[in-house]
DNA sequence: TTTTCTATTGTCCCATGGGACAATGCGAAC
DNA sequence: GTTCGCATTGTCCCATGGGACAATAGAAAA
């Protein structure tokens, strides 16, 4: 699997090495000295990529940058690079959503091991990010009014029902709803309610009760 | 909040050190020498608990132990004692959905609190799955064409497309899915959909051309 | 001021979902 | 052989969803 391996090290040696070794195995390298270089020319996640991150760099250190990319938004799996093991650094690494922690220093095949794994995952949850990005980006072409039937309707409420609701005419819900399965661009109810569930609406499983 | 705390470990003296402390902070505590020995009786899941399991212990390792309770379905969490750093095996552990890592020796503080955190997992999961296992169940009753028409039906398909797609008549369909319907104790095409996704079933969103 | 967006409501008409009341045919279990 | 679960299909009838064709009104933007 093609990608590149964003190097964020402080120990110029250590980068170079690693790139020397990245760049012979196929892969496209960028080498950052710290953390705030990294952020300061954000990867565009338009091209698969892995962050192999040092624990320990001056400045924002390895998992201070792991929360700054997160807070973001950014997908971008992160590989940590540690010169000692320290487990509740691990443990916290990896809850945080790390794809793996490896020890300096690292063999080739863990670390291309590591690196495939990661652009994998990175692969698969641009995926599922897309999709829900989609989902989402129609959510926001609703208007307020629409958007109430559409919680509505995705929980099961019938026109009828959703007109008491929100006082208005069985007639005037008809119309949302159809401006509504028009800009989620869904074809039946069923569709409409998957994408409502994957866009992590329809948490609670409630609103059952019927008030005809 | 309180649960029970089953300390897997080979060492008596440890495991007495550890239970004392427990106890005295008010858990309910139940002890095992080896990992077969808590295989041999498994712990009650309606009872809030954690597992404290030490990695290296004769017989079945602590990872071991973890992917045979995982395999039976077991969400017990599991806090690992770890005599010394290893941190290949801790990023194992937590990726395969260990609660936390700690290391020998421990502080009460992080015991407690690994422990306190650990419950409330299990809480949370025991819920989540409770709910999982109702919507399961009620699955489980369709006859193999109810499940079909099912399948199908959560798709957005409508009787008649469902009719052909099956070679049956329309109302045959209809009958077929208000059995369904009432098998999975739902009043709506909405809350129907909302199961099935939930239960894991409509994993990709194809299924939307239309066949009249 | 004029345009545009949003919310609202109407009437007709048809397709679809769903309840009520029934019935037939076929294997498997007893 | 009889009972039971399962699949199948019918007819009526009504409620609900949804398309077609239109229209009114207030607010915000150009």
């Amino acid at each position: 699997m093609t990608g590149r391996v964003h190097i964020v090290d402080d120990d110029d040696s250590f980068r170079t090495a690693i790139e020397r070794r990245l760049r012979k195995a196929g892969y496209e390298v960028a080498t950052y000295s710290s953390a705030q270089h990294l952020l300061d020319r954000l990867p565009n996640e338009s091209e698969l990529g892995v962050i192999l991150l040092d624990v320990r760099i001056p400045g924002l250190s390895g998992p201070e940058l792991q929360g700054r990319l997160s807070e973001i938004g950014s997908i971008l799996p992160i590989v940590f690079l540690t010169g000692y093991a320290d487990v509740q650094t691990t443990v916290r690494a990896i809850k945080a959503g790390a794809e793996d922690v490896l020890t300096k220093p690292v063999s080739s095949e863990q670390l291309l091991t590591a690196i495939e794994r990661a652009l994998a995952h990175h692969e698969a949850m641009r995926g599922h990010r897309n999709q829900l990005d989609v989902v989402r980006a129609h959510i926001a072409k609703l208007t307020p009014r629409e958007r109430e039937v559409f919680e509505l309707v995705i929980r099961g409420k019938t026109n009828k029902q959703v007109a008491n609701a929100l006082g208005a005419t069985e007639r005037t819900i008809k119309a949302h709803r159809h401006r509504v399965m028009e800009k989620m661009q869904v074809q039946s109810l069923a569709e409409l309610v998957s994408f409502a569930e994957r866009a992590g609406i329809l948490k609670d499983l409630s609103g059952t009760e019927q008030t005809n």
